[in-house]
DNA sequence: GCTAAAAGCTAATGGCGTTAACCAGTCATG
DNA sequence: CATGACTGGTTAACGCCATTAGCTTTTAGC
């Protein structure tokens, strides 16, 4: 009997796609070792659990959005850097709605935790789209939390099919955009 | 053997309740059929599965929420209104995060679906704050869809505890308030 | 090659949602 | 007042899921 050769690693991105294909709440863990060639208890050798497992998905998740923002941005300023980050954030949270759903209601417990690293290093992306305006060094905090909200409601509301009307949301989101640079540019 | 003389409005406002409480994971049907002294099979009397009591809690939260912002924007007109209506919405989720966390995910399957009534009163009532503005017919859909994804995403955020950094978050969502405000003002 | 750790397996447990089948209260009608 | 149907409760059982325990086999280091 060969060995299929796992490792956490693999197990987290196999349940990272398995959760984007089937959606969280039936990515079952039982579904995940089928994937994988493997039997359900197999997986405990790699992950200590569903939580575990959810967390781990949450840290690539972050961190894949933070390397896809951060790439998007280079290189541009002001209303651009706005724009290709509010983009690259919303195509990857369409393309990977699982693994984005799991870094919800995930609060990172140490410093050293790789949820917080990759949750910082979204925020990081973020920071410096805003150095491309005239923000007031006490209103950063205010505003990296307002686009947060804007960009991760459209998205979570997208993702949920939450926008049942009839409007365009490309039409929307770019409305949404322009929206955000003219008052981030008016403080 | 005397009857609990529940009806499916009882067993939705408990699970409601519920859901509250524990966190809607949490919110198992053997613990709401506890919490309303009876069986858990007696409980698919009322409710055909767990599936239809969470669309049902839906269109309770989404009901109660229009009521509430409604009522908040009574008498007031444009930032007033604004204001009223965000702090009416963003003190609804936090008093009632289980509830609201139902309606996500959601979709209303027919005209006649009490999801679908709710939520469009909901919209109505943000509709009518964005009658206090300038904002032109082309424009109203997604001005809606701004301030549903702005309020949505820092609701989401604050009860799934995802403002993990020092600022105040009072003072962030009043600042996100006057952001809006300006924003409309100046459209 | 030998040994020890790592990685897979089977079996079992407990909790969950759900269904089936049954029984007791309630209530309109004769 | 009796009766019969309906309604709202019950117990028993099934299947799925996550998780743990204990065993076996492969692999890697000496």
């Amino acid at each position: 009997m060969p060995r299929a050769g796992l490792d956490p690693a693999a197990v987290v991105a196999a349940g990272a796609a398995l959760a984007d294909e089937v959606g969280p709440a039936n990515a079952t863990m039982g579904l995940l070792a089928a994937r994988l060639g493997v039997r359900t208890p197999s997986l405990y050798k790699h992950v200590s659990g569903q939580q575990d497992l959810n967390r781990r998905i949450a840290a690539l998740a972050l961190g894949e959005a933070a390397d896809a923002v951060g790439g998007a941005i280079q290189g541009c300023a002001g209303r651009d850097a706005l724009a290709a980050a509010a983009r690259a954030f919303r195509a990857f949270v369409v393309e990977h709605p699982g693994r984005y759903a799991a870094t919800i209601g995930v609060e990172p417990s140490g410093p050293d935790d790789p949820v917080a690293a990759a949750s910082g290093r979204l925020l990081g992306a973020f920071t410096a789209v805003l150095r491309g305006y005239d923000v007031a060094e006490a209103d950063v905090d205010h505003a990296l939390r307002m686009l947060r909200s804007l960009f991760h409601g459209f998205a979570t509301l997208e993702a949920a099919d939450g926008f049942q009307w009839s409007a365009d949301v490309e039409e929307s989101f770019a409305w949404l955009i322009a929206f955000a640079d003219r008052g981030l540019r008016a403080l």
